[in-house]
DNA sequence: ATGCAACATGCTGTATGCAGCATACTTGAT
DNA sequence: ATCAAGTATGCTGCATACAGCATGTTGCAT
C-alpha cells in the first residue's frame, strides 16, 4: 500500500513554462494544506511558514490572500491565517454542488465533446485500471482528480470547470483521507468504468445517472472518516504511511 | 430615469461590522471595475490606484491577488494586473452554468427551504416590483443579484450559494450594462413572478423550468451589448446616464 | 487560592526601499 | 525615411522596517 511517500505532484506539470514565485507558493502551500502538513484550525504563521517555503513575508502574505479566496484557509482580521476546518454539512454541501456540476457538465459533454476529447479522458481511465490492477492507491488517487474534473474539461464549458476544480480543491484532503477499504474501491472503478462506457455512447442521462450514484458513494465513504462536529483532518498521517 | 448616479452599494452593508481595509479595498475595487471606472483590459497601476484609494502599494497588492483569484483581474507575469477582459463565448459559458446551479438550487429550495425563507424572498420580489413601478433601474438591478443568488441561499447548500455568487460577481458588469429595453423589463419583472409563485408552490420542476427560460433570454439581451470579440465594456457610460 | 490588572512578547498590518525587467524613446546608420 | 540598437524610464516583485494590537504571563490584592 505504500509504493509512494510523497503526495507531491509538482513534477507532473508543465515542464516548459516557468511559473512565478506568487503560483509557486500557492501551490506548496495548498500542498501542505492537501497532505496535512498544515491541519485544518492550524494558525498560518507567515514569518515560520515563509521561512520554511524560503520566502519573505510580502509573497506569504499574497499567497495566503490567493488561498483565502479560493477557500482553503481562513482570514481572521487582527489573528492572520488559519486553515480552514470543514464541518460535516460543509462536505455534504461539497459533494451535492461537485454532483450538480459534474452531473450537467457530464450531459454537455455527452452533447458536445468531440471524440479526441472522450479518448483522452479513456485513455487517463485505462491508465487508473492499471494502476488498480497493482494497488498502486496514491497515483490512482491523483488521477481520480483528473478523471471527474474531465467531465467538465471536456464539457466545453471553462466557468463549470473553474467551479468544478475549485469545490474539488477544498474537497481533495477529505477525499484523500477517506479512500475507503479494498471492496468499496473496487466498486468505485466498476463505476467509472460505467461512466466512460456511458460517454462514449454519448449517453447524458446514464452518465448522470452514474456520477449521482458514485457522488452519493463517496459521501458515505467520507461519512465515516469525517469526525462529528470538526473538521477533516485525525490526528496521525492517515493514508501516505 | 436618472434617480441614481452611483452604483456604489456599501452604504447597504451591515453597519455595526466594521471591515478589514483589505476587504475594504477589494470591495471599491470591484465596484470600479463593476461601474467601468477600471475598463476590462485596463493595467492596474498599483501606484496610481493605490494613492486614488488612499492606500500604499502593499495592501493594493493583496487586493489585487483576491480579486485575481476571484477572476476579476488577471495578473501578468512581469506586467502586474490587468481587468480581466470577458469574450462572448465566457460570457455564454458563465449563464450557461449560472442557470445549471441556479435550476437545481432552486429545486434544492422548493424541498427544503422554509416558509420564512421563502417569505424573504417574496418580499425582495415586491420591492423590486414597487422599482418596477416607478421605474427605479439602478436599485431594481441591485435588488436583482439577490432574488438570484436568493435561490441558492435558501437552497441551505453554501457551496451552491459561493459558486453562485461567484460568478455573478463576474457577470454583473455585464448584466449591467445588458439591462435591456422597455418591453424586455417586462418580461423579466413577469418571470421573476413565475418564479415566486412556483417557489411558493414548492414545483421545483415548474421553477427550474422558469430559471431556464428567463437565463436563456438574458443571454439574448446581454448578447446584443456584446462586441464581437473583445470584452463586455463599450467605452461610455451605458446606464446611470 | 483566586481573580484582576498591568506588563511583556510576538504577531499582524502597512509603508517604504531596492533590484530587476519590460517597454518606450532616442539616436544613428542604411 | 525607415529600421535597428542602445539607452532611459517606470513599473513590478520582493525584502525589510516600524507601528499597533492581541494574547499570554506575572505579580498583587482580596
Amino acid at each position: 500500500m505504500t509504493d509512494e511517500t510523497s503526495f507531491d505532484d509538482r513534477a507532473a506539470e508543465s515542464p516548459i513554462l516557468r511559473r512565478s514565485l506568487h503560483d509557486e507558493t500557492v501551490a506548496r502551500l495548498r500542498d501542505m494544506i492537501i497532505d496535512g502538513r498544515l491541519a485544518p484550525g492550524d494558525r498560518v504563521n507567515e514569518g515560520d511558514v515563509g521561512r520554511r517555503l524560503g520566502v519573505s513575508r510580502t509573497p506569504m502574505r499574497e499567497a495566503l490572500k490567493t488561498l483565502a479566496a479560493e477557500g482553503l484557509i481562513e482570514n481572521v482580521p487582527g489573528r492572520g491565517a488559519v486553515v480552514r476546518a470543514f464541518t460535516r454539512d460543509d462536505v455534504f454541501d461539497m459533494l451535492e454542488a461537485l454532483k450538480i456540476i459534474e452531473q450537467e457538465a457530464g450531459r454537455l459533454a455527452c452533447a458536445r465533446a468531440s471524440d479526441a476529447d472522450i479518448a483522452s479522458l479513456r485513455a487517463v481511465h485505462d491508465r487508473m485500471m492499471q494502476l488498480y490492477a497493482v494497488r498502486s492507491r496514491l497515483n490512482y488517487f491523483k488521477l481520480n482528480q483528473d478523471i471527474h474534473s474531465g467531465f467538465a474539461r471536456i464539457s466545453g464549458n471553462a466557468t463549470l470547470l473553474w467551479a468544478h476544480e475549485s469545490i474539488q480543491a477544498r474537497m481533495k484532503r477529505i477525499r484523500f483521507v477517506g479512500n475507503g477499504s479494498e471492496d468499496k474501491w473496487a466498486a468505485a472503478v466498476a463505476e467509472h468504468e460505467e461512466m466512460i462506457v456511458a460517454l462514449e455512447a454519448h449517453d447524458g442521462d446514464a452518465l448522470a445517472e452514474v456520477i449521482g450514484r458514485h457522488i452519493d458513494r463517496t459521501w458515505v465513504r467520507v461519512q465515516d472518516a469525517l469526525p462529528e462536529r470538526a473538521s477533516a483532518a485525525p490526528a496521525e498521517e492517515p493514508l501516505a504511511s
